[in-house]
DNA sequence: CGCATTTGACCGGCGC
DNA sequence: GCGCCGGTCAAATGCG
């Protein structure tokens, strides 16, 4: 349910005192192209849609409470399509700072795509996760302008436990450029 | 040998 | 109706 979320807790400054994540949550319900087209200039001024929440800084908790309002999607209408489930999934979508494409969250994922985007001379990578039953999927983009930002976007929640030992968090973190806010 | 990655093909939706 | 575009599939390949 909230192991992603979990994750991001893990994120508190352990490696670097004052360094915070900047991160941005984000229910785009139609796709990314938002995030390909908006100009990262500001970097902290980015997606600026209106069904966007745009979170920077610390506020770790709150993002679980925006995790469920999006959950909470609209749209239960529309049956149509192969009567499973067609209920727009929330996407989540969190810009860090890295040199590493690969964030590892904890879980395992096996890459089934790769596309090039336009407007961005990085390829979109797109990986599932591995557990069976577990439909999660994420895809991981790299910008043209900072390449040193990197989206990873989450789409489904996990219902399993974490694989790998939470405390190798430290190690991502080893690897990250966390982006301080301040 | 088992599993993850790669990469072009394929597919469905949408716009013209 | 056709072509583009974003997303997914799947066979081949690579790697531990």
């Amino acid at each position: 349910m909230e192991n992603y979320t979990s994750f991001l807790q893990f994120s508190s400054p352990t490696t670097s005192g004052n360094s915070s994540m900047s991160l941005t949550i984000g229910n785009n319900s139609h796709g990314f192209s938002d995030l390909e087209n908006t100009k990262t200039n500001g970097f902290l001024g980015l997606m600026p849609g209106d069904d966007m929440d745009v979170q920077t800084g610390l506020s770790v908790n709150k993002i679980s409470e925006d995790k469920s309002f999006v959950g909470s999607e609209t749209e239960a209408k529309f049956s149509k399509k192969k009567g499973e489930k067609k209920v727009r999934k929330p996407r989540y979508a969190f810009q860090t700072r890295s040199q590493v494409d690969i964030l590892d969250d904890g879980y395992r994922w096996r890459k089934y795509g790769q596309k090039a985007v336009k407007n961005n001379k990085f390829p979109r990578s797109y990986y599932r996760c591995t557990h069976q039953g577990c439909n999660v999927k994420k895809q991981v983009q790299r910008l043209t302008k900072d390449e040193g930002v990197v989206v990873t976007t989450y789409e489904g929640m996990h219902s399993h436990a974490i694989e790998k030992s939470t405390d190798n968090f430290e190690h991502i973190l080893s690897q990250m450029q966390i982006y301080t806010a301040f």
